[in-house]
DNA sequence: TTCCTATATTCAAAAGTTTAAAAACTAAGG
DNA sequence: CCTTAGTTTTTAAACTTTTGAATATAGGAA
């Protein structure tokens, strides 16, 4: 039971480790959007977007309903953009050095 | 670049995507541990905790300081709390339903 | 010094999971 | 019945996990 539940966070935490995935949770962090404006916002083919919408659904992360022949997609938490802003402050501090880091080291080969 | 980041931030989110891993970070939380503490702690062999803390080191997540023959490891952000404390309100408002359902379906079979 | 023990890390093989891309499918409207 | 919007399925390649054995290294004892 009790590796159930750290199963859990895993699962929820590898539901968040996907660059497509995450940015579709920004994305919606500003509001409810449909798959063919996520799919413009990302720039991304329709498949590709909605394998990872259900991915998120799956893990109840999001939600979408149906509107006529397009369906609306919501975070299903709004602690999820709390989430997203705490680890964005833990990036802000970490991103600089490893980015630049890495730009060194592409510019030296 | 904006593909790095986003990449990075996918990273960073791997890095949590795992049960063991987790449950180290929630155990650094409350202070410093070396090796062997959890080891016992977390109720595992050596090898598999060295193996979880490499992934964290190597994100910058954690590192290790030695002392004599143990190594005493630290969170490299005290944010990564504040991120697991987030992240455990998620779970609270979610774990609840998602493990009853469980139940119900197991108690079933 | 030389060896022994405790602590931690790395490596390697097998098993399992995730990803990306394309094709096939469903469902609502016109 | 055709089009548009979205989803599911399928597959190979890439990646991660788990386990045990091998390796490294600091400190103490003989």
């Amino acid at each position: 039971m009790n590796h159930n539940i750290q199963q859990f966070k895993a699962d929820f935490f590898k539901a968040l480790a996907h660059p497509m995935r995450i940015r579709i949770l920004e994305v919606l962090s500003e509001g409810n959007k449909n798959v063919n404006e996520l799919q413009s916002i990302l720039g991304s083919e329709g498949s590709a977007v909605s394998q990872q919408l259900a991915v998120l659904r799956n893990k109840n992360i999001v939600f979408g309903l149906k509107d006529g022949t397009s369906v609306i997609y919501s975070l299903r938490d709004p602690l999820i953009t709390d989430l997203l802003a705490v680890a964005k402050r833990i990036f802000d501090n970490h991103l600089v050095d490893a980015i630049s880091l890495l730009e060194v080291i592409r510019n030296e080969s």
